[in-house]
DNA sequence: TGACATAAGTTCGATTTACGTACTAAACAT
DNA sequence: ATGTTTAGTACGTAAATCGAACTTATGTCA
């Protein structure tokens, strides 16, 4: 008889203490109690309870007033990676094609509204870019692989993303307006790889070509290099390079089905 | 009254509902519902509502009757790897040294008495090992990651853990007697790296030396290479390119009590 | 086909657990 | 010194979890 018609089959006090876990991102790395207890929009003891159970679980650790991630959240992410053998036939492919077309080289899937790497190629020099490793979240709407797995869905579920997530001006390059950002999606969709330039780290053209065959989850494979002189010629030949790292990835089957 | 005295401050049914995130791994890793419920030893309906918060919060999918992770648990990792600066520190670090010395460098701490794999370089070529990336578990006693972090722990404690866990006889090499071991730790401890010769994997050596400060969380680093004709030779080149690394990573702070 | 084994879904009352308010105390900043 | 943020504690109540018992579905072997 009450308002809150309570599914039995979800266990409330663990949805809410994942939440707690999820709560710990790049930008927040570390927080107090009562921090959590607001990001999470959680009552401050259940907050608290859910906190103290990571701790004791060791996925969480307590150094003074400051909760932070122990390496422990990696065991959680291992478990994925080798069923789906990230190690022995999706990093190897990365690297290859990375070493060839002198570029990094990313794997990339959707999670809740924005981009998630799910492996990086490594070169031998440093890196290009921000440092994103897998696990990273990056934005749909101003990359190149987040307008690629767009294009990856029918047409109305990416209007739908586009229209719920928020548009911030990362360059004077952002696109802004949800229809131009969805023309790039379409001719993206009917070119077969996404391009973008500066959008999101200035002086960075990314590349973008689809992984997953129709119908599965979408996948993508993505590099950002900065921008050269012969753009024209260097994009033909990376977007060539991805095609093939693209294809050797179907190939290996570890990717189907995420 | 009851028996059983409950810390007010622990959601246990949080903590079960961890347990079933945490069952999957490299062994399994897709579950019945009822094989859940027998690895967690928790009840099958217990078990259940855990599995189910889980599909629902998208960190596990149901395919037909099996349950298997999505990479979403690839982002709770995410927060960690981001706030250690794995990918702008430590990954190209590794990167550089396994190319100079050519093969593998593995970052790797102690969990839940095994080696957790914290970061591996990747080269251009394919993986020489078993392909383990970060998040893997290997054993303790067997690897020379494993004994040169508990060399890097108080002796007891030490002895403790090689008591605890079990030896299994992975290759003929493997010691077996846990005093021999033991021996093999305290000589890692005094000469400040670790050398073990196809006693996880046959044919392969490993190399391993420690990169936390004392008192720090153990943290090492190590590489593994097939045995050559000029072993001799070959280890030392390979120790100290593995101690320049290990200072590197030091002084990028990074690594700094995990 | 039938019998058996394993897995999954459902129900429900008793009991435990988690909730959140209210209060105290400590740390910190102005 | 004063206001502010944070943490820890306690506890009555409301709600969620537990697990046993049962039913249904799926798959397997003779």
């Amino acid at each position: 008889m009450s308002t809150t018609e309570q599914d039995r089959n979800i266990s409330s006090s663990f949805a809410k203490g994942l939440a707690v876990l999820a709560v710990f991102d790049a930008a927040t790395p570390s927080m107090t109690l009562a921090e959590i207890a607001r990001r999470t929009g959680q009552d401050r003891a259940t907050a608290r309870r859910g906190a103290l159970t990571l701790v004791q679980a060791g996925y969480l650790r307590q150094q003074g007033r400051m909760l932070s991630l122990t390496p422990r959240v990696l065991a959680l992410a291992g478990g994925f990676l080798q069923a789906n053998q990230f190690g022995r036939r999706v990093q190897p492919v990365l690297n290859q094609h990375a070493a060839k077309l002198e570029t990094e080289v990313t794997l990339a899937t959707l999670d809740q509204g924005r981009v998630l790497l799910l492996a990086q190629s490594t070169t031998e020099r440093g890196i290009v870019t921000y440092g994103f490793t897998a696990g990273a979240h990056i934005p749909l709407a101003h990359t190149s692989l987040g307008r690629m797995l767009l294009a990856c869905l029918p047409n109305e579920d990416a209007e739908r993303a586009i229209i719920q997530a928020d548009i911030p001006k990362h360059t004077e390059q952002s696109l802004t307006r949800p229809e131009a950002i969805l023309e790039q999606i379409d001719a993206a969709r009917s070119q077969g790889f996404s391009v973008t330039d500066s959008e999101f780290e200035p002086g960075i053209i990314g590349y973008a070509v689809p992984v997953s065959r129709p119908d599965q989850t979408p996948v993508v494979v993505g590099s950002s290099a900065p921008r050269g002189i012969d753009a024209g010629r260097a994009s033909q030949r990376l977007l060539q390079g991805l095609q093939v790292c693209a294809a050797e990835l179907r190939q290996t089957e570890a990717v189907n089905d995420l």
